[in-house]
DNA sequence: ATCATCCGTGTAATCGATTCCACGGCTTGA
DNA sequence: TCAAGCCGTGGAATCGATTACACGGATGAT
């Protein structure tokens, strides 16, 4: 592959005229400049990424380190991430933890030994206490939808609170009262907060969560199975089961049909996080929609701005209810049932 | 961040020695090697892989360039590439190229600026002399799902006849005659493929399949979408729509849900690619399922192979048919409804 | 005892870019 | 006319690793 070296001689200057003129510096000749784009061009010349990173200490390159590839919330994250990034220059690479800690580090080791510009971070379960060294030797990062308590970045997510109290409304309005959920590991920051957003709205409706209605899950599917299973041999089995996102919704969904069971007559489902698939399940699912490309955006221009020695802002949006029919029919039908996500 | 130069210093080494340390030459002496550990661990050092990379003139990454992110088959897929992948030492890098040629081009030119030491690709629609380029260069390749003839490179992907012959026959023998198919972009090979087998089982059956059941779409789901709106336009609607991939199975549910039918009832649906979901939408659908792991796999040691040095081999997996109940209930019913995806 | 060999180590070249500094030629102002 | 300044350019240092080569000392064979 051709080299600056190749181009220069080529074109009958130095390398270091080369040099100016791929990176418009404005002292060169027309002449010159002529010549260096006529031998590029004939060359087929494109810069070395690699010995332009090691000289100038910058890959323009942004790590992005996922809890679940698999996970259609994640996905679509990623893929808002890498769009806001290439718009600003940057190419993304991707790690996925697939919910272990340990690949998490991994990835996050491999991402620093190549020297990326900035880190994306939406952590694992699990403490990492290689995320905290991180954040203090100054690598520029920032966390997406979850975070690390005591680790000073910013942060990017979805406030759930809103609308998770007006999902308890909903399913109030529809009769219920014995509510079950499913949580995230307590060790994530999400898992934590959609709990206590839910217990919170009971008790405004004068509603207790009993343990025994809160599944342990770790946003797998299997896990959303297995706590339903649970729930469903109860004496008093609940009403509704919100899973705390949309995998165990999934897994939940797969122990109520197992049982013979229908939705939502014989049990109701809700999740958090809305993605494609829940307008063609069997029901329709009722679920908590985040704004996904924003908060890709978001994280991404945050982190720029750090890695370009701007101030950077921490950014909370808001989820929203999207109400369809896999807890009953709700008395006012929503406008639309479609997701925007 | 600590340099080889920094670990030399505080071990009272040269260079070299810190680097064949870390290479585990074997002629270190073990004081030497002893007090080199030593200062690694002291400082945190971790050699930086953009200078190794430029010295040793390979980087121990991988580019993969997918079409769709968005799209289960495609995010499955990454995920066994990159686990075989970490298995044999080496990263991913993905890139999304989101059916669009140009942002595929994009993606394989950051690529090998990155100098990547092997691409695995499925080519998007639409043709882009840059692929043939890129392996006429000798760059390492593998084409996986997808692949474009007249470059000669190895292929890595799914045989579909068998499975679309089994297929057509369980639709025959529900008394489905009027089969349509929604069709992949005619410059993508499983788009063409999947037609022709499907045109070839329906002859086996003596079935025709006439044009106005074969529907233009491109992978994505508002194609699936309107190509079902217009199936169902038609004097004669077909009986069933045989999606070519996941994505427009999804828009022509949504089609046949907009004109308020029922699946199968009134008209069954059917898809090629396997996922999670398909177990869960109402009713479950009847798919194909490819050996998506064992592809990504298989394509991770097929590109190896070509970077190590050693003979490399294309491969071709079987699909498989798993029926489930989106065609109307089968005579005999499958063991187990569930794909092992 | 002598010479060849081997082992552990350091010096320095190298990969492909960027960029500081110096230099020669030309313009411009006094 | 001459000094000062500017412009286009090239030489060379540099980033952080790897590795060929050289070298001194110890070991082993004869």
């Amino acid at each position: 592959m051709a080299s600056i070296k190749d181009v220069a001689a080529q074109a009958g200057v130095s390398v270091a005229t080369v040099s100016r003129v791929l990176n418009s510096h404005p002292s060169v000749s027309p002449g010159a400049r002529r010549r260096v784009l006529a031998a590029v061009e004939d060359l087929g010349y494109r810069p070395n990424a690699v010995a332009r990173s090691l000289r100038t200490d910058q890959t323009r390159t942004l790590g992005l380190v996922i809890s679940d590839v698999l996970n259609p919330y994640f996905t679509a994250l990623a893929r808002s991430v890498e769009e806001e990034a290439r718009a600003l220059g940057y190419s993304v690479i991707i790690g996925n933890a697939d919910e272990r800690p340990e690949q998490q580090d991994h990835h996050v080791r491999t991402l620093l030994d190549r020297r990326i510009d900035g880190l994306l971070v939406s952590p694992a379960d699990g403490d990492s206490p290689l995320l905290g060294d991180v954040a203090r030797t100054g690598t520029p990062m920032v966390f997406v939808d979850r975070w690390m308590p005591g680790v000073d970045v910013p942060v990017v997510r979805a406030d759930g609170h809103r609308a998770i109290s007006d999902l308890v409304a909903h399913l109030y309005a529809l009769g219920h009262r014995r509510l079950a959920i499913i949580a995230g590991p307590a060790a994530t920051t999400t898992g934590n907060e959609r709990v206590e957003a839910f217990r919170e709205a009971m008790r405004a409706h004068g509603l207790a969560l009993p343990d025994a209605y809160i599944g342990q899950g770790d946003f797998q599917a299997a896990s959303g199975r297995r706590a339903t299973e649970h729930f469903l041999s109860l004496p008093e089995p609940p009403q509704i089961v919100f899973a705390a996102d949309n995998l165990m919704a999934l897994g939940a969904l797969d122990a109520i049909r197992a049982r013979g069971l229908r939705v939502p007559e014989d049990i109701g489902i809700a999740a958090f996080d809305d993605i494609p698939w829940f307008l063609h399940t069997g029901p329709p699912i009722t679920a908590i929609a985040q704004p996904t490309g924003d908060l890709g955006r978001a994280a991404v221009r945050a982190l720029v701005d750090i890695v370009e020695g701007r101030p950077p802002q921490s950014v909370t949006l808001p989820a929203r209810l999207v109400v369809r029919s896999s807890c009953g029919e709700p008395a006012l039908p929503a406008p639309d049932p479609r997701s925007n996500v």
